[in-house]
RNA sequence: GGGGGAUUGAGCUAACCUGGUAUGCUGCCAGCUUUGGGAGCUGGUUGUCAGAGUUCAAAUCUCUGAUCCCCCA
C-alpha cells in the first residue's frame, strides 16, 4: 500500500481495505464483519481494559440484549435521547409480541431493575460492575467502519455509590482510567471536555468526554464517563438503607470506552504510508522473523530460525517460510503493522547475529543472538514510546485560541482544538453554538477538564455578550 | 438531510450504445525454478443482484424491486 495519509479519507477506505480490518461484504447497512486481524487487536484491547476496571474494584455481568419498552421508557431523557435510534424486535417466531422489546441500545435500563434488586443496605455499596457487549443504534448520520457503524463493541461499567461525593470521585477515576490505558498504553492523546448542558448524555447530570483527533484534524469522541446523580436511582428504585435507618437514594455513574472506536483512532493514529503501526503490546504479532535462504542453506537457516522462534516464544513471534521473495515479506508485514522484524541468512549466522528492523523508524541494526531476547524488549518498549510521543506532540499541535468569530473561522481550518471565550455553558449557551455550528460547521465540545481560567474582560465570539468561560470548538466526525 | 457512484467468479475489470460461446489482471490450488526490499514459467479454479416481460436467443432492451459504497452538511 502506498497511499499518503494526508488523504486522510481515501487512506482510511484503503488500509481497511488493504490490511483486511474489516469486511464490507456482509450487506446490511452500518454493520460490519470483524475478521481476525482486527479482532485480534481488539480481544488485547478489551483484557486490557477489563483487568485495570476489575483491578479498581469493577466486576464482571452479562445483562440481556433485549429490553422491555417499559423499562426503557422509564426515565424521560433517556427515553428521549435514545428511542429514535432504537431497533424494536416485534415479532417472534408466529406471532406478534404482546410488547416490543428494545435491542439495548445502552444498558442502564436492562441494569438498574436489577440493581434495585441486587442493593439493599451499605454493606451493597459501592457496587461496581462492567460488561464487556455489543450494542446497537441506528444511527441516521453516515456510517463509517469502526467510527460510526449501527452495531459496535465496547464495555460499559455501571457504579453505584452511598454519596455524591463518592459518585463524584468515580467520575475522576475513570478519567484516570483512561489516561492509563488510551493515552500511556495506546499511544492515543486526547482531552478531556465536560460537555455543555445541552450535549450531555441522555439522563446524564454531566458529562465528561475524551476526545482525541483524526488525521485530518476533525475530532472524536472515546469514552466518556457520566454522572448520573439519583436521576436513574430514583425511577428504577435503587436505594439502600442508610445507619439512621432511612431509604436514601443511590447516586450512579456510568462509564463507556467502546472498543470498535478506539480501535479506529488507534491505527489511524498511528498508521503511516506503508499501512498499519501498532504499539509493541497491542501488535497480534509482536515479532516476525524473515528467513533468508538459499538453496544450499535452506535447512541451516531453518533450523536457525526454529531456534529463534522458541526463545522468543514468551512474545507473539511468527516465522514467514512462505514461497515469496524477502522483499515481498517486509512489504506484507509491515502492512500489517508487526512492530520487530528480524531478518536472518547465512550470513548472519556466520557472524553470531541477525538483523532487526523497526517497524516505526524503518531502522535495521544487526544484533548479537545472545542478546537478541534484551534487544526485543528494549526497541519493542521504545517503539511504543515513541509513537506515543510522536502522537503528542502533533496533537499539540493542533491545539488554537480564537477571540473573535474572524479568528475562529481561521483557526478551525489548521483542524483541531480552538479554544474560544464563549457566554455560557448551560442551556441558553445553546443558540450560540447553533449559530457557531451554522456558520463555520464546527461543534462546541465543552470546557477542557481542569482549566479554570476565566476569560476576563473577553466576549463570547458568538453573541458578544460577556463570556463566562472557555470552551473548546472543532470539527467532528 | 443533500449529492455522487455502483451491482459481471474471492477482488478489480472488458463486453452493454448496436441482443448471439463472457475478456483480461490479481488471488487461490498444483508442479518446477527462485529468495538480503513487492520473482518467473506451466497447468488448474469459480461469475452476469432479484423478479417479471420482449425475443428463436438477454450481462446487453423494457418494467418492478432490492442492496451496498463514497463524498459533503
Amino acid at each position: 500500500m502506498d497511499i499518503p495519509k494526508e488523504n486522510f479519507s481515501e487512506w482510511y477506505n484503503e488500509i481497511i481495505k488493504e490490511a483486511h480490518l474489516c469486511d464490507l461484504r456482509y450487506n446490511l447497512k452500518g454493520f460490519v464483519v470483524i475478521p481476525p486481524n482486527a479482532a485480534q487487536v481488539m480481544k488485547t484491547m478489551y483484557r486490557i481494559y477489563e483487568e485495570a476496571l476489575e483491578k479498581k474494584g469493577h466486576k464482571p455481568a452479562y445483562f440481556p440484549a433485549l429490553i422491555p419498552e417499559r423499562n426503557l421508557k422509564a426515565e424521560s431523557e433517556h427515553v428521549a435521547g435514545f428511542v429514535p435510534e432504537v431497533f424494536w424486535v416485534t415479532e417472534a417466531g408466529l406471532n406478534k409480541l404482546e410488547e416490543k422489546l428494545a435491542m439495548r441500545p445502552t444498558s442502564e435500563t436492562a441494569m438498574y431493575p436489577m440493581y434495585a434488586l441486587w442493593i439493599n443496605g451499605k454493606s451493597d455499596l459501592p457496587m461496581k460492575i462492567y460488561q464487556s457487549c455489543q450494542v446497537w443504534r441506528h444511527e441516521t448520520k453516515a456510517t463509517k467502519p469502526f467510527i460510526r457503524t449501527r452495531e459496535f463493541y465496547w464495555i460499559e461499567a455501571h457504579d453505584v455509590f452511598a454519596t455524591e461525593e463518592e459518585a463524584l470521585m468515580q467520575v475522576k477515576e475513570d478519567m484516570e482510567t483512561t489516561e492509563e490505558i488510551l493515552h500511556q498504553r495506546f499511544g492515543i492523546p486526547f482531552i478531556f471536555f465536560k460537555r455543555p448542558q445541552w450535549d450531555k448524555f441522555a439522563g446524564a447530570v454531566d458529562t465528561y468526554a475524551a476526545d482525541t483527533l483524526m488525521p485530518d484534524g476533525k475530532t472524536l469522541q472515546l469514552p466518556s464517563t457520566h454522572m448520573l446523580g439519583q436521576n436513574f436511582s430514583k425511577v428504577f428504585n435503587v436505594k439502600y438503607m442508610d445507619e439512621d435507618g432511612a431509604q436514601k437514594f443511590c447516586w450512579q455513574t456510568c462509564y463507556g470506552p467502546a472498543i470498535s472506536r478506539i480501535y479506529a483512532s488507534l491505527f489511524s493514529t498511528h498508521g503511516d504510508n506503508k499501512g498499519l503501526v501498532y504499539p509493541f503490546e497491542l501488535a497480534p504479532v509482536q515479532v516476525i522473523i524473515i528467513p533468508i535462504m538459499k538453496k544450499d542453506t535452506e535447512a541451516e537457516v531453518r533450523k536457525k530460525v526454529e531456534e529463534l522462534k522458541a526463545k522468543l516464544s514468551h512474545l507473539r513471534t511468527e516465522a514467514d517460510f512462505s514461497n515469496n521473495t524477502p522483499g515481498f515479506k517486509f512489504n506484507k508485514w509491515e502492512l500489517l503493522g508487526v512492530p520487530l522484524r528480524i531478518e536472518i541468512g547465512m550470513r548472519d549466522i556466520q557472524k553470531g547475529a541477525c538483523v532487526v528492523a523497526r517497524r516505526d523508524t524503518g531502522e535495521k541494526k544487526e544484533v548479537k543472538l545472545e542478546k537478541l531476547e534484551e534487544e526485543i524488549r528494549k526497541e519493542g518498549a521504545s517503539l511504543s514510546e515513541n509513537l506515543c510521543k510522536k502522537a503528542d506532540s502533533w496533537f499539540s499541535g493542533l491545539m488554537h485560541e480564537a477571540d473573535s468569530d474572524a479568528e475562529l473561522g481561521k483557526a478551525i481550518e489548521k483542524g483541531g482544538f480552538v479554544r474560544i471565550p464563549f457566554c455560557s455553558d448551560q442551556k441558553e449557551g445553546e443558540v450560540c453554538a447553533d449559530r457557531l455550528k451554522e456558520k463555520h460547521a464546527v461543534n462546541i465540545r465543552g470546557s477542557r477538564y481542569g482549566d479554570k481560567e476565566k476569560p476576563k474582560g473577553k466576549k463570547c465570539v458568538a453573541c458578544g455578550k460577556p463570556a463566562s468561560i472557555f470552551l473548546y470548538a472543532a470539527r467532528q466526525y
